[in-house]
DNA sequence: TCCTCCATGTCATACCGGTGTCATACCGTT
DNA sequence: AACGGTATGACACCGGTATGACATGGAGGA
């Protein structure tokens, strides 16, 4: 699996070598999205999703600040600004519409390959896409399917929520009340010992990975590695 | 609540100016320690907890490679480095040590302190709340994880609140009744020797961090930093 | 429209482990 | 050595949890 980058520079030459650079340096650890003015980088940042975006800011059509903005308002992706804008008040103005870097032209593309890796890695931390794994037990958000020790599992959809939940805080305990907050929410008039209850059909479904679900008397239930 | 910043560089100058415009620009909201050598950095980043370290490199005793390399076995905290040290091959074993960002001397300050603010907000995303610490031993309150020397520990409803109301206190003396009054809110109507057979049960699952609950003979129980 | 099936919630009961009590061993202080 | 206080292990009770049977209601097909 590779991450999806967008790089938006008007120079055809830069561009041409920093798209380059990260295609060869990662060996197809990078997709590379380009755009060389601002309204194709908006269209791309609208329809598409990316896991790092390099930014130039002075750009024919949208500036590179319009679209860091745009950016933030569906997405978390780390964004870096490259641009020859040297003056405090740009880097500032930069920071303020919430990009994670800021990097000023002339450049090492070399250094800037490591930024990019070191908050990729940041950024992975806090949302580390649409697999969720834990032990034996890995969820795909995006086709919703649910595999114990890669055999996938057929699940129904409130366990499928539950699971989910303890999956989106493993190891942590989750009480009743939290999970039926969260997995419940269309409809709290519920008593709290149908959490029980999914908790079984859950265990049940899942075999061998059932012993990850940890019951925590008196305060709810934890999934673990084992 | 403010932010715990690590501020390590050899020149006092420098330290100062750049210590007084953290404390001064956030308003308190940064703690500000400062090393002005590798020893006593290397100290500080063992003992201490920090949420941001900005790091010189060459520096009297350790260089803050080996603070970065050391942080980084007990901690994902966001680190920076600043420093005069500015050709490709050492910006490079920079990234490698694990940092998250490498800012070349002379710098902007309020540069340096955007990148600051990206960087915690950043790394925040993954932090998963309040952390009682004490010696080796971990509480977090979100999660209602405990772990010791870094490995999660199974631990029951009342000695987790036992632990929970010894961590608040830490360092304190705590009578039976005091423990009781905060553990046993529910039901008092127990004998205060319930306080010794749960402490024991606590001991047993803190393993090696069972003695730094000491016992105060005549007065009650108090948990210490070893 | 009716029937069937399945997902989901409720309930009663069985089960189990957390938790409190107690008796005894141990320890430190005098 | 004696005494007061603490540690420890055994034991039993109770409350929370597991479990299976049952009720309900909605989706989909004949």
């Amino acid at each position: 699996m590779s991450y999806r980058l967008l790089i938006v520079e008007d120079s055809p030459e830069l561009l041409e070598i920093m798209s380059d650079f990260y295609r060869e340096e990662g060996a197809g650890l990078w997709t590379v999205d380009t755009a060389n003015n601002g309204n194709d980088a908006m269209a791309r940042v609208s329809d598409e999703s990316y896991d790092l975006m390099i930014l130039d800011i002075m750009l024919p059509g949208a500036s590179g600040f319009d679209i860091c903005k745009t950016a933030r308002t569906k997405s978390d992706c780390p964004i870096i600004f490259v641009t020859a804008l040297s003056t405090e008040n740009f880097i500032l103005k930069g920071y303020e519409t919430g990009c994670d870097d800021y990097v000023v032209k002339p450049f090492s593309l070399r250094h800037l390959y490591a930024k990019s890796l070191a908050l990729l890695k940041r950024a992975r931390k806090s949302d580390d896409g649409e697999e969720l794994k834990c032990g034996s037990i890995s969820l795909n958000k995006k086709t919703m399917m649910v595999k114990v020790k890669d055999k996938t599992i057929d699940i129904n959809s409130r366990e499928y929520f539950l699971l989910l939940y303890l999956l989106e805080n493993k190891e942590a305990v989750l009480t009743r009340k939290a999970i039926l907050e969260h997995v419940w929410s269309d409809d709290l008039n519920v008593s709290d010992r149908i959490v029980d209850s999914t908790i079984k059909r859950l265990r049940d479904c899942l075999k061998e990975g059932s012993g990850q679900i940890k019951t925590v008397i008196g305060r709810g239930y934890r999934i673990s590695e084992e």
